[in-house]
DNA sequence: CTCGCGAATATGTCTATACATATTGAACCG
DNA sequence: CGGTTCAATATGTATAGACATATTCGCGAG
């Protein structure tokens, strides 16, 4: 006996090809009527698991031509501060990232976090600097998970950004971000330019997909040059 | 011709009347058989409307009892901080708030924020400091205004702080927050017992109910002794 | 008066059908 | 060859009916 309704088996099966990225952004999804073949009901039931993905946003339904996995748009997740480059530009400012250092390696095995976030397979390290109008506008250490994400070995994040990247690369993904403030040591004041003790803005995000962890980030912003906007209410 | 199908327009009216505050949290809801005499269409047509308000969190469907408007979650709109006593109580630390001053007053006229949030009412200002195990915890300014909650000229204070105050008593707000950080002036380092220069998360919120603003408030917390998180996943 | 049971009722799910509407692709014509 | 027209198609909306299921209310037995 399935307690879960079918319209509602319909709608999670679809989603979770989504997520995982077994269906990638474009994808086409199966008609309506193929559906119905599919799991032997009426359309109304299929229609009703198709409308609840589109209400959702992980679809995108279009007449004659058929539903389509959507490609996430940039502020679909508030406050994620999805891809620096792109508010930075939006601002009219000019953007730069300089790459201060990256290598690949395995995870510390005396850190728990590292090591869930490694699983199998190793880590690429990186440190860059965020530059906004010429002045610096973040420092940020990442960690992507190669177990995650393999083709992250291969990319080249001197030409763009890590966020970026993986903002295209990978979609679908959840995250929890930690936000406080914390003065700034005097190696990272320097990074900065700014006074050692500076107030900074520190976030600190770690991004899932599908359940598997695939990378972590903190960020830190020179405290009185950046506001976090986070807006919330009604879905539309 | 009305280009918006029917099921919107009946969701769009339930959901004005639930936000606006008319139907209060606990009201009920008039039944599928109700809606379908009052707008001359099918059960089906009723219960797409109904389903999605559900789904959305604004109304609660009990079989036979019928549907309610939703009291809304603490926790519904992330990152809102909504409740500090909760949150601290919740981490099993007592919680004291200690009301610095309280006054109603006019809007300054050369402040149009504070002209915007008045409209045609006066406003209540507030300083307060919330104290979480014996020590300063955040300090908190606050606009209240009265003409979209009028109820608050009577209310204590002292008593009830204001984030939990207004969070009992209005309903369904959007809210848009504004984060960065700053170093600890003289006078805000004595209150919260931190050195001068020290790092403040500072939190500026405002909210609206139904496209009219209610409050405006501004929290600064120590920053290393605390972490804002927020979490950006699937809906369930 | 209390407990248990059955009837009443509102929502939950699903079907089969119908017509509307946007969009596409192909046939057709200048 | 380029543009227009038109029919095919997939989704969008809506209906009427059916049965399932949870919950409540009231009645009757103890």
């Amino acid at each position: 006996m399935s307690a879960v309704p079918l319209h509602q088996r319909i709608r999670d099966e679809i989603e979770g090809l989504v997520r995982s990225g077994a269906w990638a952004p474009g994808h086409r999804v199966p008609f309506e009527s193929e559906l119905m073949a599919q799991y032997g009901c009426s359309r109304m039931t299929v229609n009703k698991a198709m409308s609840a993905l589109a209400e959702a946003g992980l679809i995108v339904r279009r007449r004659r031509a058929g539903s389509f996995v959507a490609r996430p748009k940039v502020h679909s997740t508030v406050l994620d501060i999805p891809d620096i480059q792109a508010e930075i530009t939006a601002r009219g400012e000019t953007y730069a990232f300089r790459l201060l250092a990256a290598e690949r390696r395995p995870a510390d095995s005396d850190d728990g976090d590292e090591v869930e976030l490694a699983g199998e397979g190793d880590l690429v390290a990186l440190r860059g600097l965020h530059i906004a109008g010429g002045r610096p506008f973040a420092l940020e250490d990442r960690l992507i998970s190669l177990a995650a994400v393999p083709e992250a070995a291969a990319a080249d994040f001197a030409a763009e950004p890590p966020g970026a990247w993986l903002l295209h690369h990978v979609p679908w993904t959840e995250a929890e971000s930690r936000i406080s403030a914390v003065g700034a040591e005097p190696a990272i004041a320097e990074l900065l330019a700014l006074d050692p003790g500076a107030a900074l803005l520190a976030v600190e995000r770690r991004t899932w997909r599908a359940g598997a962890p695939v990378t972590r980030v903190r960020q830190l912003f020179p405290g009185e040059a950046y506001d976090l906007v986070a807006r919330f209410g009604p879905a539309r």
